[in-house]
DNA sequence: CGTCTTTTGTA
DNA sequence: ACAAAAGAC
């Protein structure tokens, strides 16, 4: 196991020949950078690097947001290369990732590539790649664990499998060894000579995103010592009553730093040790509510730690239910429900009030990211894949790996999710998180004159009351798009459905097994809307109705939330007129610290385009997919319920695997994607060795 | 006031 | 499905 040095090329000759380029990816910091460190340690030249090749991401092309946010960080990452010496972050503009890197080595002499791990599906099979090809062109290439706490072939339970559950997940984290301690930034960085070695000038935004994502400048400042700023502030002030305000939708109390950790801004490691650090001395001083916080918030890192080992193990999750089971639940494809659900015009407050806020900021509460994606699932019985990329394009957060292991949780396509037929609430879930609905009255200004007795079911409302609060309903707010009862009726009848086709393809399945791979009874996946992949602002729902005068200089494409009709334009009209001058008109943001029921002016969309995402290229790739093997015994039971759980899979967006027949009578379906199947590791050991092997580089 | 029932939270 | 908590009796 030891590093490797048969891939060594070039031998021989004197020190100062080594060159390493290093690969930044989402390790956007020089802190605890296991690449940059060991880049730094060969005392040779540096040379740091960046490569944009969003649209090898097919449909996960970056929204709008997150472009945004990762610009900023790289202008972070470059001035701070900078001053520790660099020459500068060198840019490649590509389509290609592998031959950009390629080139980038050649044309700098490099002998050396060092970057740090992702364990998403595309960069598993592209890292992969560009191993071979690199290493077979004499470079040394090693990889390192910058995002995790522990890498995921290193979690294992007692019998040396993955695991299928979060929490025995995190329980067996818990009582590892420490991770280790943070590096601490290279002291230098030579890059050596690199004027023959071009930067492309990357561009993040399109003309018309220029003017919406100034705005998120105002609340944001991605970077990595921002980064570290806000974690600061956030284990000096909310860690404390973290357990004791994670039960409202005020973002206040949240970190707020996940889309530092999406960028890798900030080490996980680091905070993991220092929020240890400040859980003991609240331990020693009998401070139990802020031991819990930690324990609460570190389980949330538990989270995003688990939700890359899900991805790791089972790299369809992103597009398949982990319970096979769940295949076959007829979704609702209607584009209209989706439609309104973007928009914030359910019917139902808080939903509608999240869905405002996301549109506008980029941001939700956690809170009410289950509210709206469950009402998604539950209510609309929309395919959660859908939600799932609606997140992607909008959350200035968006990270795939945690968002699939949201919506699988929300859509109860895993073993230790919610259960799908029990809906939840808004009007009660609205009792609890927004109590006396500040939070709906700042999303939602058409009901800012409602009184709080009836803000989360203005439904119920006495017609005075409406009146006297400026609502009529149906009109200038709409009525429940779907009733509870209603959902809950066409709920079940979807689940007994759900379990009719997957007994009648589990038993053509035993009769048809010799027919081959033909698999007729495959469910294939819902493609998203061709709106969707878009992402465009809905026009007529907007052109339909009256257009507000927009004051000048405020119009622009944006993520702004549409209106619908006159009365509601009157009522946002005079609030503008109370609020217009103290410049709230800003696509607002969380920030630290303070939260003000406040009225936010809304303006109507003028046909904008909130994001051109065009990267909608269905790339095909080839993992190769063995016959179903089941494991025994891990399943929770075996018992006659779970028996029946047994599906096969299908693929029409980005297809991991051909499409196979499923095994037998095993509790979860044994495919590609499904929890039970063989994990992605024992699947491509190529992957795993050349993993593991250069894992031991990294704690030299 | 104890026991049974309903609701809630759960990654 | 299940345990804990809250509510009903």
């Amino acid at each position: 196991m030891a590093a490797s040095p048969s891939s060594m090329s070039g031998g021989g000759g004197e020190a100062a020949a080594v060159r390493t380029v290093v690969w930044f990816r989402r390790d956007l910091r020089v802190e605890d950078n296991p690449a940059l460190a060991a880049a730094a340690r060969t005392a040779g030249e540096v040379v740091p690097a960046y490569v944009w090749a969003p649209e090898e991401d097919g449909p996960y092309y970056p929204g709008r947001v997150s472009r945004w946010w990762l610009s900023q960080s790289l202008k972070h990452l470059d001035a701070s290369l900078r001053r520790l010496g660099a020459s500068r972050l060198v840019t490649r503009r590509s389509t290609d990732t592998v031959a950009a890197l390629l080139d980038l080595v050649r044309s700098t002499g490099a002998t050396h590539l060092f970057f740090n791990h992702l364990y998403d599906p595309l960069s598993l099979v592209r890292d992969h790649r560009v191993k071979e090809l690199l290493a077979g062109e004499g470079i040394t290439v090693q990889s390192f664990n910058s995002d995790l706490l522990y890498e995921p072939w290193e979690v294992l339970d007692d019998d040396c499998c993955p695991f299928t559950m979060f929490t025995p997940f995190w329980e067996k984290c818990l009582c590892m060894a420490d991770p280790a301690a943070p590096l601490l930034p290279p002291k230098r960085i030579h890059s050596g000579d690199l004027s023959r070695c071009p930067s492309d000038d990357l561009i993040f935004e399109d003309e018309s995103e220029r003017g919406s994502n100034a705005l998120l400048a105002r609340a944001w400042s991605p970077g990595w010592q921002n980064a570290d700023k806000a974690f600061a502030a956030f284990l000096n002030g909310p860690l404390m009553d973290y357990s004791v305000n994670s039960k409202k939708a005020d973002s206040a109390n949240t970190s707020l730093l996940s889309p530092y950790l999406h960028f890798g801004e900030l080490s996980v490691r680091k905070v993991f040790h220092q929020v240890r650090m400040k859980q003991l001395t609240w331990s020693n001083e009998s401070n139990l509510d802020g031991e819990e916080g930690c324990s609460l918030f570190l389980r949330s890192i538990g989270l995003r730690e688990y939700s890359r080992y899900l991805t790791f193990n089972h790299p369809c999750s992103h597009e398949k239910p982990l319970l096979a089971h769940l295949r076959f639940f007829p979704w609702v494809v209607n584009e209209v429900y989706f439609k309104v659900w973007r928009q914030g015009r359910t019917g139902y407050p808080l939903v509608d009030a999240g869905m405002r806020e996301l549109w506008a900021t980029g941001w939700l509460h956690d809170r009410i990211r289950v509210v709206v994606s469950s009402f998604f699932v539950k209510v609309l019985q929309l395919p959660w894949r859908w939600g799932m990329k609606y997140f992607w394009d909008t959350l200035l957060d968006a990270d795939l790996e945690s968002d699939a292991l949201g919506w699988q949780y929300i859509s109860g396509s895993l073993p230790d999710g919610r259960e799908l037929d029990r809906i939840d609430n808004p009007q009660f879930e609205g009792y609890k998180f927004d109590p006396y609905g500040e939070y709906v009255r700042r999303w939602l200004p058409e009901l800012a004159r409602l009184p709080t007795e009836w803000i989360h079911h203005p439904w119920d409302a006495p017609e005075s009351v409406l009146q006297a609060a400026g609502i009529e309903l149906g009109s200038n707010y709409p009525l429940p798009i779907v009733e509870l009862d209603e959902a809950k009726s066409r709920l079940q009848e979807a689940l007994s459905e759900m379990w009719e086709l997957e007994a009648a393809s589990r038993a053509e399945m035993e009769n048809g097994m010799e027919e081959g791979l033909g698999d007729s009874s495959d469910v294939p996946l819902i493609a998203f809307p061709q709106e969707l992949q878009q992402m465009e602002v809905d026009r007529e729902m907007v052109r339909g109705t009256i257009h507000i005068p927009t004051p000048a200089g405020r119009r622009r494409a944006d993520q702004m939330v549409p209106s619908m009709t006159t009365s509601l334009v009157r009522a946002e009209t005079e609030l503008s007129v109370d609020f217009g001058s103290s410049e709230v008109s800003r696509a607002e943001v969380p920030s630290q610290g303070h939260f003000q029921p406040q009225m936010e002016i809304r303006e109507v969309v003028n046909g904008g385009t909130a994001a051109t995402n065009n990267g909608v290229h269905h790339q095909q790739y080839n993992l190769q997919n063995n016959l179903n093997r089941v494991r025994g015994g891990v399943a929770p039971s075996t018992s006659e319920a779970s028996s029946s759980w047994t599906g096969r899979e299908g693929g029409v967006v980005p297809v991991w695997s051909p499409p196979v027949a499923s095994g037998h009578s095993d509790p979860y379906a044994a495919d590609e994607a499904d929890i039970s199947s063989r994990s992605y590791l024992d699947r491509h050991p190529e992957s795993h060795r050349l993993m593991n092997w250069n894992q031991l580089s990294q704690s030299s």
